[in-house]
DNA sequence: TATTGTTATACTCTATAACTATA
DNA sequence: TATAGTTATAGAGTATAACAATA
């Protein structure tokens, strides 16, 4: 009996479902700003997890058509988030990088979202917490996403700073 | 330093990607029918966990307008996997019910991810497989929906039987 | 010839607001 | 009066297919 693969599914989709993600996003992006929503946080922390990219690059990565990065990159830069520069190594390309303030930003967010994680993982003993921020890591890197991701194999990325990727 | 919320954050960004959620999703509905697919999907295993419901009522549970689970119970009824019939306890309502081929498919599907999941932690020592399912399951439950969701309070349901709800 | 960013087009899906029926 | 399901409407967002520029 597989029942351990049926309480992970379980708790899996709890975790996936649209009124968690929903609920973690407004978390992360409250108070933010117009610019920062379910739409233009991908591209914003795909950004920062890939460095200055490429439009169509960032698209491979976060799974969005290039023409849709560069719709959502307009408001980000607008909002003063993201900036546009060429690329010095290829002159069809246009590198999207954060600004600053997107940095900062992004940085906010991520600790917010450690912060929560922290808090609700306060009644834990710290050994326990500890023993599941492992298991999950290896959960996530090792087992479900090699399972079956066999995208952008040669991605470079710079470390794997993960925020949430909400919505579509 | 909240190290461990960092960690923990960091797997729940790759976790929730738009691209892992993908790629679950494909794997649960791969060779099920033009019915079910990323937009129906969550009605269908909505309803499997909640049991004969009304739309505005599933509309709730997944964070949904009515309007939406209509459109969407449309299609799933074309395909024979749902049925309407009257609420006996209300005139005004229907009931939205899964058929046996629905409630067949559902189970297939929660059979299809926790193979898929025991599939990827076959290196693991079952001690581990099993702490790793214990504590998500407590995260889930106690820690990060707990800490912020007020939703339908009085949600009856009939235990948690959570697959996995893709995209909106 | 292939790929870049951008833009125009066609399409899908959504919530809102109607509507009628029932509580 | 409030809520049920359904339908029409208007709006937002997407991918596709173009475009000119560069590799």
């Amino acid at each position: 009996m597989n029942e351990t693969g049926h309480d992970i599914a379980d708790a899996l989709g709890l975790l996936l479902r649209r009124t968690t993600r929903a609920h973690l996003y407004s978390l992360l992006t409250e108070g933010l700003g117009e610019a920062v929503d379910e739409l233009t946080y991908p591209v914003f922390s795909g950004l920062a997890r890939t460095g200055p990219c490429s439009a169509a690059d960032l698209g491979r990565e976060v799974g969005l058509d290039r023409s849709t990065i560069t719709r959502r990159a307009d408001r980000l830069e607008h909002a003063g988030l993201l900036r546009r520069e060429p690329d010095p190594a290829d002159g069809r390309a246009t590198l999207l990088a954060l600004t600053d303030e997107g940095q900062g930003l992004v940085a906010a967010t991520r600790r917010r979202l450690a912060d929560h994680i922290e808090g609700s993982l306060a009644s834990w003993p710290q050994e326990e917490a500890r023993t599941f921020a492992r298991l999950l890591r290896r959960f996530v890197d090792e087992g479900l996403l090699a399972a079956g991701e066999p995208e952008h194999p040669a991605a470079p990325g710079q470390g794997r700073r993960g925020a949430v990727d909400a919505g579509r």
